[in-house]
DNA sequence: TTCGATAGTTCACAAACCTAACTAGATTCT
DNA sequence: AGAATCTAGTTAGGTTTGTGAACTATCGAA
């Protein structure tokens, strides 16, 4: 088990990729999984949440934000807007651009989903210690960082 | 940003989830990106290094262990025998069991996947400030608990 | 006005997963 | 022994979620 070998030299990068890439690759798994009984992914809610968070952003600003490629943020964007979770708003000074803003149905798709309580990683979170809750709340920010562009990262 | 709001509340699983959520797809996403440059997936290393654990072990321990459906891993050992990263020995007092070994190939296959400096997730990890890097380390065991069966959970 | 870049889409495809239904070998019950 | 049933694994077909190539439409500049 490779964890032991992290107690002795945690930052070393070789060996926390090794724990670290299994670690991730079933929870998202198992996230993936659980999100499509409900009505929302967990995408969705990444998107509507972006698009709140930055009215009028366009397509392309998003696919670039989250390393995906302009046709699938394209059908992204095409499915919350079919689901009435955000409209366009055709920009006066560039035609070509489609500016995204949510609805508040969308608002309340996202409140919705963060209330409900049967949510998987919740539940799951719930059943861990809270030292281990706290572990968890210390590795988000270093997530983050980890997709974050280069160049932002220095 | 509900960063702020884990550092009062570190343990709250409702906004752990909500931070941890958009943090592990993210990474998710990328990883199968850069994965898929190389030879060698995070999956199938995944199962060549549980294979290599527990020689002998059948398809349906593999799905079972891993959350998989049957069908989806039979099509990853198809893949990885066909590789020649692992072989199957007909089981002589049950002859449904494929017990699978992972193969010197596929022994040398870990390895040029470790060794390989180019590795997308070690290279951002070298990346961040060794705080960072510790914070991961800590959260790989908690993050393994999650996916983890309710019954062995506790 | 013509040329090249940009925003967004459609299309054809691939990877990775699922369920349902099947084959084949093992087990159990009468 | 023979029938019903269980288990290991596969095949077939569909869904989700992504990709790259090629297209339309618009903008900005020579």
């Amino acid at each position: 088990m490779p964890l032991a070998d992290l107690a002795k030299d945690p930052v070393d990068p070789d060996l926390l990729a090794d724990a670290l890439r299994p670690a991730i690759l079933r929870v998202s798994r198992r996230l993936r999984q659980e999100a499509s009984k409900a009505g929302l992914s967990a995408l969705d809610v990444l998107l509507l949440v972006e698009i709140g968070r930055q009215p009028g952003v366009g397509v392309c600003d998003l696919a670039d934000a989250e390393k995906m490629s302009r046709p699938a943020m394209s059908g992204h964007v095409k499915r919350l807007e079919a689901a009435g979770w955000i409209s366009r708003i055709s920009d006066a000074k560039d035609g070509r651009r489609s500016g995204l803003a949510i609805t508040d149905a969308g608002l309340a798709a996202i409140a919705e989903a963060r209330r409900h309580r049967n949510d998987w990683l919740a539940a799951r979170l719930a059943h861990l210690s809270p030292e281990q809750r706290e572990a968890l709340a210390a590795a988000a920010a270093p997530l983050l960082a980890l997709v974050a562009t280069p160049e932002a990262a220095g």
